[in-house]
DNA sequence: AATTCGTGGAG
DNA sequence: TCTCCAAGAAT
């Protein structure tokens, strides 16, 4: 990894904070842009809201973006730039909870604090044939006592990247390298045929599903885009008006009829033409369903100020869902129509 | 303490 | 198509 032998704090927080819960080849691209947009903590601090957002498109989570700017502005402005160098200091930013602060506290200030992710928890779990459930208050402090004890006065950096690198490549979720670990001997999951019930998660992932119709309300060669800003999913993210309703199969017509339709898009004044096939997008905890309804409309229609008439930068200026960028690839829309 | 927050790759 | 889960954190 390009940031793996450097020790700047900026760069370690940056990384740390996109590899949360994401693969390094898919995160990789994203920190190559972040650091050349924005060279330092400072340049970071000064971004727009969008522009982050934007730039975050497409990598999820996106609590992750708003927290990041959020930290980024703190270190600028209440520590003249500089990242604080302690565990409990690091903890106190937003986005920055014990696995990450360990990290940064260990990788660019030589702290002696020992990493609990995912990587960890398998080694230790299949090392030790410790079945006690990973996720949970309990399994958490039980796991990082044992990685603790394990790390003892080993330079807590070196000891932090190897036994991540060791879980990222040889004790693997599928298909690990047991053959050829060295800690085959003494591994208890190995010698109890349980690698691959171990480490053990109690609580199983349920999804809801949901059914989104979209307006891709077309004004004289323009579309209309709001921002999402309740407590839900892709806030702070732009999409096309939305009703949600209780299923897919739904046109213009009966959407009407819906307490939902917007009542600055009156009915006489536009022109149905036609809808989209369902576009099918999954999230950790919910399905979403989407329909896109193309609308033209007649006449010139005011709107509220929450909403924004985009012009042909639309696509460089707002960061959109997947499902939305995915409905527009399809279509070979740009959104400058 | 239990839920919720995206997306994509692998099997 | 379906499940698992990836250098977790916030609420």
């Amino acid at each position: 990894m390009p940031w793996k032998a450097v020790r700047d704090p900026y760069a370690v927080w940056l990384s740390e904070i996109i590899l949360q819960q994401t693969r390094v080849a898919q995160g990789m691209p994203y920190y190559e842009r972040f650091v050349e947009t924005y060279p330092t903590v400072t340049d970071l601090a000064r971004a727009e809201d969008d522009a982050v957002m934007k730039l975050w498109e497409g990598l999820g989570y996106y609590s992750r973006a708003r927290n990041l700017l959020r930290a980024a502005r703190m270190v600028a402005n209440d520590h003249a730039g500089h990242f604080p160098d302690t565990y409990e200091e690091l903890l106190s930013l937003p986005g920055v909870g014990p696995y990450t602060a360990a990290a940064i506290a260990s990788f660019a200030f030589d702290r002696q604090v020992a990493v609990l992710d995912g990587n960890v928890y398998r080694v230790l779990a299949r090392y030790a044939g410790d079945a006690t459930p990973t996720d949970g208050s309990r399994g958490r402090k039980h796991f990082q006592d044992l990685v603790d004890a394990a790390m003892g006065d080993t330079p807590a950096a070196a000891f932090n990247q190897a036994i991540m690198d060791f879980g990222a490549l040889v004790c693997t979720p599928r298909n690990a390298a047991c053959a050829a670990c060295p800690l085959s001997a003494k591994c208890v999951a190995l010698n109890t045929d349980r690698v691959y019930d171990l480490p053990v998660k109690a609580k199983a992932v349920a999804r809801r599903t949901r059914h989104f119709h979209y307006l891709v309300v077309e004004d004289r060669g323009h579309v209309l885009l709001q921002q999402r800003t309740e407590k839900d999913i892709w806030q702070n993210l732009y999409e096309f008006p939305l009703i949600e309703a209780d299923r897919t199969a739904l046109r213009v017509e009966q959407l009407i009829a819906l307490p939902a339709w917007p009542d600055w898009l009156p009915p006489s004044r536009i022109t149905p033409e036609g809808r989209s096939t369902i576009y099918r997008q999954i999230l950790s905890h919910q399905t979403i369903l989407a329909v896109f309804h193309r609308i033209k409309c007649e006449a010139p229609i005011e709107f509220p100020e929450h909403l924004v008439r985009v012009d042909r930068q639309a696509r460089s200026l707002y960061a959109l869902p997947r499902v939305i960028n995915r409905y527009l690839e399809e279509k070979a829309l740009t959104l400058d129509l």
